[in-house]
DNA sequence: CAAATAAATTCACATATATGTACATTTTCC
DNA sequence: GGAAAATGTACATATATGTGAATTTATTTG
C-alpha cells in the first residue's frame, strides 16, 4: 500500500526543487489537480513543522533551509568516498554517456550517485532513480556480491516480468547471467528493463557496502562498445581506489 | 487539520538526521510506536519514491542522497547572501549567545538561519523553528517592515495567548510596543513567549525579503546587557553589509 | 470606492486509509 | 540442526482523513 500523503510531500519538494521559486496555496493545488482544501491542510503541516516558510509578501510558501540542513545531517554519515564521484565524473566524460553508483535496495537497485551524459540523446537517470535487480547490469553486478542463500532469498520477492525481449524471466535465467558475467568480467544488459537501452556495470565493494559502477546509454550508441566500456570501467577503478589496507 | 502522515515523514527524516545510521523497520516502530504494518506501508512508500534504500545487508533502511540532491536544488535558488551567515556568526562570538535569522510564515515567524551559543546554559533553536510572530524580538522586527494593512491583516488570525507575564494579549498591546521599538531603536523581548528568555533584534530587509536578526539568551544572562546587544547588532550590520547600491 | 472575482479557510460527511490480527519468513540460540 | 524469537508482510475492517460545498477574506476591475 502506497501512503498517500507522504508521497505527497515529496511531490511537493520535487515541485519546488523544478520551479525554484516560491508558489501560493492555488498554484500547488491546481499543479497538481488536489482540491484546495487537501493542500491547504499539507502546507499547514509542513509549515507547522517548519519546512515552508512565506519569504516575500504574498509571494506564497517555499522551502526552509531546514530541508537542507537535515539532509547535510544525514549524508554526511558515511558518504561516499570522493574517488567514488570522480569515477563516474571521468567515466562519463571518456565515454560521453551517463554513469552511475548504484545501491540495493530489497529488490531494486537505487542510484546513489549519477552524472549524467551531456549528449541530446542520453540515458535520463537521477539520483534515487530505481531499477529492478535482477534485469539490470548495475543490479546484477549487486547480486554477484551476495550470497547464495541471500539471492535466493532476494529472488524469492521479485515479480518477473517481461520488461523487454532479452528480460531474464525466471530464477534459473537469472543465475545463467550471473555465471557468464563471470566468466565475461563484467555485467551487461540490452534492453532488459528499459527499451534502447545497454550498459556495462562491474561491482564496486567499498568497506562492507555492496555498491556498483554503471555506464549506460542508448543501445545503438554503447552497445557495440560495451566491452571496452567495460575494460575502461575496470581500468578507472583501479586508477582511482585507494590501495591501502583500510580497502 | 494536521495530515498525520505527511508529519510522519518529518519525523522519520529527523530521525535518521539524529541517530545517523541506519535502522530496521521494527526498530523505526518502536521507535515511534506505530503499528509494524503502518510503518512498513510507510517505509514502502518512501523506498518506492527513491528516498530510502538498503545501505548494508541486514542492517535496513537509510536515506538515499536524494534528499541532499534535492535540498541542494531548492536552497541555491535566493541563497542568503553570505554575510548574513558571517553576521550572527560574529554576534554569537562576540556575545556567547544565540544569534539568528528570522523570516515570517503567516502569524509565525521562522529561524532561517541559526549559530548557536556554546554556553551550557543557552537558548536552544534550529532552523526551522517557529515562534510567534507578534510575541517575540525577532518577530516585530519582521512586523515593522509590514504596511498598517497588512499588520490589521495578520492580527486577525493571530490567537492571542498569555504565553508569558509580558507577553502582548492585543492588538493594541502589540501596535504600542512597535512604536516603543521605533522609538528605542531596536526590538526587544523579555520572556513575552519563552519562560526565562530574552533577546533584541532589528530589521534586516534584504532585496524584497523581509527579515531580521535577533541575538536571544537566557534572561539572567542578556537582560542587562540588551541595549549593548541591539548596539553590536546594528554595528555589525553596518559594518558586513555590503555598501553597493545592489542593495 | 463599490462590485466582481479570486484566493484562502472552515466544516460535516463519505471514503480512502491506518491498523489489528493472522501468517510467513528470517535469525538467534541452544 | 531444530525450536523459539524476532522481524517482515498481507488483508479485511473500523476509523481517521481528505474532500466538496459553503463562508470568509483578499485582490482586482470598472
Amino acid at each position: 500500500m502506497i501512503v498517500r500523503q507522504a508521497a505527497n510531500v515529496l511531490e511537493i519538494m520535487e515541485f519546488f526543487a523544478q520551479v525554484k521559486k516560491p508558489a501560493t496555496l492555488a498554484e500547488i493545488a491546481d499543479h497538481f489537480g488536489w482540491p484546495r482544501s487537501s493542500t491547504f491542510n499539507l502546507l499547514a503541516t509542513l509549515s507547522e513543522k517548519g519546512y515552508l516558510y512565506e519569504p516575500r509578501p504574498r509571494a506564497g510558501f517555499y522551502p526552509t533551509p531546514r530541508w537542507l540542513a537535515m539532509a547535510r545531517m544525514i549524508s554526511e554519515v558515511e558518504p561516499l568516498p570522493p574517488w567514488t564521484h570522480q569515477l563516474i565524473s571521468d567515466l562519463s566524460a571518456e565515454t560521453g554517456e551517463t554513469a552511475s553508483i548504484v545501491a540495493p535496495a530489497g529488490v531494486m537497485a537505487v542510484f546513489i550517485d549519477v552524472v549524467e551524459s551531456k549528449a541530446a540523446i542520453r540515458y535520463f537517470a537521477t539520483i534515487g532513480h530505481r531499477v529492478p535487480i535482477h534485469a539490470t547490469a548495475s543490479g546484477r553486478a549487486l547480486l554477484l556480491q551476495y550470497s547464495q542463500e541471500e539471492r535466493d532469498s532476494v529472488y524469492r520477492k521479485i515479480e518477473f516480468k517481461q520488461y523487454g525481449p532479452s528480460t531474464p524471466i525466471s530464477i534459473e535465467a537469472v543465475e545463467t547471467e550471473l555465471r557468464n558475467s563471470i566468466a565475461r568480467g563484467y555485467c551487461q544488459s540490452f534492453a532488459d528493463y528499459s527499451r534502447d537501452l545497454a550498459g556495462a556495470a562491474i561491482p564496486l565493494p567499498i568497506g562492507d557496502r555492496r555498491l556498483s559502477v554503471v555506464v549506460a546509454g542508448p543501445e545503438f550508441r554503447i552497445g557495440p562498445k560495451v566491452p571496452e566500456v567495460a575494460a575502461l570501467i575496470a581500468r578507472t577503478v583501479d586508477r582511482l581506489r585507494p590501495k591501502t589496507s583500510a580497502a
